[in-house]
RNA sequence: GCCGUCUUAGCUCAGUUGGCAGAGCGCGUGACUUGUAAUCUCGAGGUCCCCGGUUCGAUUCCGGGAGACGGCUCCA
């Protein structure tokens, strides 16, 4: 019978194990367990490894694999589990945690680990060509930075070897995505250590990109009941105090500036500035819902070692908004957020969306009144079955201000993404005393949800580039069409081309470099231009352009008028093919 | 922040057992004027990440620092 593939893993971390304590005798043991892709397990080794150190131990548990070995299993009272791991001091932390009567021991080839299960019957159920040692890494023993840091060996396994070679393909795949590789190639964006890490600089053309995608942003927040606000990048103690995000948020924001003996703050998130626009004037009942949208840059601190190209920064502007409303409003508005926010990722191509909700946290961490938190749980759940979306429960995965629901696409390679994040919060609202008077006369509280479609604006420039691999549809490319002359005698004939399409919006431009049309074509198609426009006598008679996409095929003696039409056409419907 | 690896031209990367620093691409120049993925010529371009130390001499060896990259949740 097959083993699951995760049992496979989970055995592998044994072979490894045992592999490893050959090697390195002396050796302590942390924890094995099997992951996503494979699985690693935690070593205290007498001597630092190194990456080259890999293959042998990789000989050793293949050597290990082919003898067969059986996996024994036996229960132990917790006396006898003691007296077994004397030597292995993680261990017997983990076996203080365990409960009498629990405890079980798995035997392969003479090496025994303390394991719960279930394993393959045989080491030979582990296919040798179908795992592959990863990487070393540091890793703290429980993910706890006060304690000691452990050394940790990635492995990549499956069932077979052609799950293996799809995966490592994948892999490959992504690298040639990475959004900091094409990032450079295009010319889109840049980070520069010297004027600070994890702060991102907007090229021209992702300028392009970035104008583009916003100003959709803004058309669709505005035709669906938003207004945009605009507000400022700092803010007085007095406003992160009565916020809390000076007691539960300090670490994420940075030091104050002194401006007249006050203490201002660079803004970490948008939403006490959405609030004091909230107040600055009385409210009825009457005038909720309110849905006020920004494109708000917020910095916040991350440690240096988590910056990672677009995904994580250190300054970033979410697509965020805050809705208002009453209690009677929420279910609609809750609804209709996801239902914008399913509108906008399908517009981008993603396909496949999957909701994962979050719960009230247990015990007392969190603040605001049970029942509200049974309503808004409640309006999420009938929201996502309402858009027959896929979703999973995080019980107990809420901030302590709320229950969520956040969105992740799937992008092109089958990797998951997390964009939309849709929030409540019972806590701004009472801190700030948020008020609106009701059709009975009554001051009541309002309900307070924040909510960002994509995610940041540079995050999710980082997760489409991948998606993409730069090509982006036509109508978020930088760089729409290029116009090649096969050779100089029309030169002028590209440059009225262009000019032509550039006058109805399309940004075109002519190639008009001394370099041969080859090479010009071979720019463009790097570049990922989805149109390219070559021009000779032919077309400079009849008035047309022969089109070359950037997938390769092509169509040739088209007349200008009618590649204009269809462009605009291409541009305006936002499709997905050129 | 912590563990490991890395840092050489604008980019991708060679190289120096410690003795004046290299290629390709890109950029500039001159020539050539081309029909669907790289025309040829010449040239400019470097604090070999930074700060110390060892040495007659350090890009190379040693120490410290910065940054980038892979990790630090997935429970025996």
């Amino acid at each position: 019978m097959a083993s699951n593939v995760e049992t496979i893993r989970h055995s592998a971390s044994h072979v490894l194990a045992e592999a490893v304590l050959k090697l390195y005798p002396g050796t302590k043991f942390g924890i094995g367990p099997a992951i996503e892709d494979g699985f690693y397990y935690d070593f205290q080794l007498p001597a630092p490894i190194q990456p080259e150190d890999l293959p042998a131990i990789e000989k050793e548990m293949r050597r290990i694999i082919a003898s067969g070995a059986e996996f024994v299993r036996k229960e132990v009272s917790k006396e006898e589990a003691r007296k077994l791991f004397a030597d292995q001091p993680f261990k017997l932390e983990l076996i203080e945690a365990l409960e009498e009567g629990s405890i079980s021991l798995y035997e392969q080839d003479g090496f025994v680990d303390l394991c719960r299960g279930p394993h393959v019957a045989t080491t030979r159920e582990i296919r040798p060509d179908a795992f592959k040692l990863r990487a070393v890494a540091g890793a703290y023993w429980r993910g706890d930075e006060k304690r000691p840091m452990l050394t940790r060996i990635y492995a990549y396994a499956f069932g077979s070897k052609a799950d293996l070679e799809a995966h490592l393909k994948m892999l490959e795949e992504a690298e040639k995505r990475d959004c900091r590789k094409l990032g450079k190639e295009l010319d889109l964006f840049s980070t520069h250590e010297e004027a600070g890490p994890g702060l991102v600089y907007w090229h021209p053309k992702g300028g392009r990109f970035r104008v583009a995608l916003e100003n959709w942003w803004r058309d669709e927040h505005y035709k669906n009941g938003y207004e945009v606000l605009f507000t400022p990048h700092i803010g007085k103690s007095w406003l992160w105090e009565t916020s809390g995000h000076l007691s539960f948020y300090k670490e994420g924001m940075y030091s104050p500036m002194e401006i007249d003996e006050d203490d201002y703050y660079i803004k970490p998130m948008n939403c006490p500035f959405h609030i004091m626009v909230y107040k600055s004037t009385g409210h009825s009942y009457r005038d909720l819902p309110l849905r006020w949208a920004e494109l708000g840059t917020v910095y916040r601190y991350e440690r240096s070692g988590t910056l990672h190209g677009l995904m994580r920064v250190r300054g970033f502007t979410q697509d965020d908004a805050h809705i208002i409303c009453t209690p009677e409003q929420i279910e609609d508005e809750i609804a209709e957020v996801l239902r914008f926010s399913l509108y906008m990722h399908r517009t981008l191509g993603f396909k496949e969306i999957k909701a994962y909700l979050a719960t009230k946290p247990k015990g007392d961490g969190s603040v605001g009144d049970p029942a509200h938190w049974a309503t808004a749980l409640e309006s999420l759940k009938k929201a996502v079955e309402k858009e027959g979306l896929a979703y999973e429960i995080d019980e107990g995965g809420g901030a302590f201000y709320g229950p969520k629901i956040d969105l992740k696409v799937k992008d092109a390679i089958g990797r998951e993404w997390q964009l939309t994040t849709i929030q409540f919060d019972f806590n701004l609202p009472e801190r700030f005393q948020m008020e609106y008077v009701d059709s009975d006369g009554q001051k009541k509280r309002p309900y307070m949800v924040h909510r960002a479609l994509l995610g940041s604006i540079e995050r999710f420039f980082g997760v489409y580039l991948e998606h993409t691999a730069g090509a982006f549809p036509v109508w978020l490319c930088p760089e729409q069409v290029a116009v090649i002359p096969v050779g100089e005698a029309f030169m002028d004939y590209a440059k009225k081309v262009a000019a032509e399409l550039k006058s109805v919006g399309v940004r075109t431009k002519a190639m008009l470099s001394d370099e041969r049309m080859n090479a010009k074509i071979r720019d463009a198609q790097n570049q990922k231009i989805p149109y390219m426009l070559v021009v000779g006598q032919k077309e400079m008679d009849e008035g047309a352009v022969s089109i070359r996409y950037r997938d390769g095929r092509q169509e040739n003696g088209v007349s200008l008028a009618d590649f204009k039409a269809k462009i605009l056409e291409k541009i305006a419907a936002k499709s997905l093919e050129a």
